[in-house]
DNA sequence: ATGGCAACGGAACGATCTGCTCCGTTCCGA
DNA sequence: TCGGAACGGAGCAGATCGTTCCGTTGCCAT
């Protein structure tokens, strides 16, 4: 068991795998949550025994590929928060999320499988991180105040769910329609009025996470 | 064979059944595309066969229930077309659109059944409505101009994405994301620059009605 | 009254799909 | 040389869903 310096034997492609495993999970899931699990083995190019040898069941590679969503979110949104201009914070949290289509692999497969506190946990530290980022936009001046974070999340969904075409025309249109509501985010849009309604409540989001009945 | 001036009796329940059935199918299918018909007429209170005596196959259900969808856009578009003011018009109109909720009824049913020439044609008319009532308000200078078209379906999927809680929370959260959607497809929000990447073409949109290989 | 029939409810069937197991095979590494 | 780790994929068991079919109900014309 000594480490080895060249990747190559049975062993080697063993451990490459792991990671092509989940990079194809994650891309079959993202595209659509409901993807069998044959679909993860052919996008990787392997057996389905393979998937099996290293998750028990399906709900264990759901709920790591959330984990890895989650820890995603929390890298971007710690990246974004050193940004020093207070919009610009803002506009890359938001774009870091909507570009890596982290509400795919959190929300869209929330419910699908049963949360660790680890998934509670990084879900917790995650919001409490989006908050302060757009806490001090709105301080600023620069982001309309009428927003609560709890919307922020209704917006990663309305733009995860444009989804036409291949990935790289995905990311195109996600990019272009995020001008839009960045537009309409800036605080000089409540010159139109005030948003109606009232924001989510982090109850109604949270219960996304359980099964469905 | 009389016509029957007060509706009961087995005839009369029958006849009433049909709208029952339409409604039940259109609450059913636009909260999930998906659903078994058993779910219908489950919600319906009408047993499976009600629906089979109306509608050979699921199939013919849904492409009815497209038919009517593209019949209310038409209504719709035609009713906002009315509005004097060319902003008013056109939200008016994209707010018509998103409270009836037709894009489910439309888009999220397309390529689910083989569309006829009448759903063609209903599409052609309503899109050539949005058109009109869109390019109106960018002549009169209130909507920004470098928003095509074929960008208002993209609008209408993202709001449809919203559904969290009761269809009443529903609607509230999608009046409250519209809120925001239009303040950025305003002229002025141009100010913060122009929207990246291209619009979908018709074509790419199109394609959603074929059905899935 | 009563026979005919339109309308209905829902069990049951066949087809499809999916998560998971299992077994035979390959080939690294000691 | 050989034990065993890793693998591919057929196949099983269960679930789901569209559709059919049959027995029942109750209106209506006679």
């Amino acid at each position: 068991m000594t480490e080895p310096a060249v990747l190559n034997g049975r062993r080697a492609q063993a451990a490459r795998n792991n990671g092509v495993i989940l990079a194809a999970a994650r891309d079959v899931f993202v595209a659509d949550p409901d993807a069998p699990i044959s679909a993860v083995a052919r996008s990787a190019g392997v057996g389905i025994s393979a998937l099996y040898r290293r998750y028990p069941s399906k709900e264990a590679l759901l709920a790591t590929l959330c984990l890895d969503g989650l820890g995603q979110f929390v890298t971007i949104a710690r990246a974004a928060g050193e940004v020093a201009d207070p919009w610009d914070s803002f506009v890359t949290f938001v774009r870091g999320i909507v570009e890596a289509d982290v509400h795919s692999l959190t929300v869209y497969l929330a419910g699908r499988f049963t949360p660790t506190p680890e998934h509670r946990d990084l879900a917790a530290q995650a919001s409490a991180l989006a908050d302060g980022i757009l806490r001090r936009a709105q301080r600023a001046g620069v982001v309309r105040a009428d927003l609560e974070s709890t919307d922020l999340p209704m917006i990663y969904e309305q733009l995860a769910a444009i989804r036409l075409g291949d990935p790289d025309q995905i990311r195109e249109l996600r990019a272009r329609f995020l001008d839009i509501h960045l537009a309409g985010l800036r605080a000089a849009a409540t010159s139109y009025g005030n948003l109606t309604g009232t924001a989510p409540t982090p109850a109604e989001l949270g219960a996304r996470w359980n099964r469905p009945a």
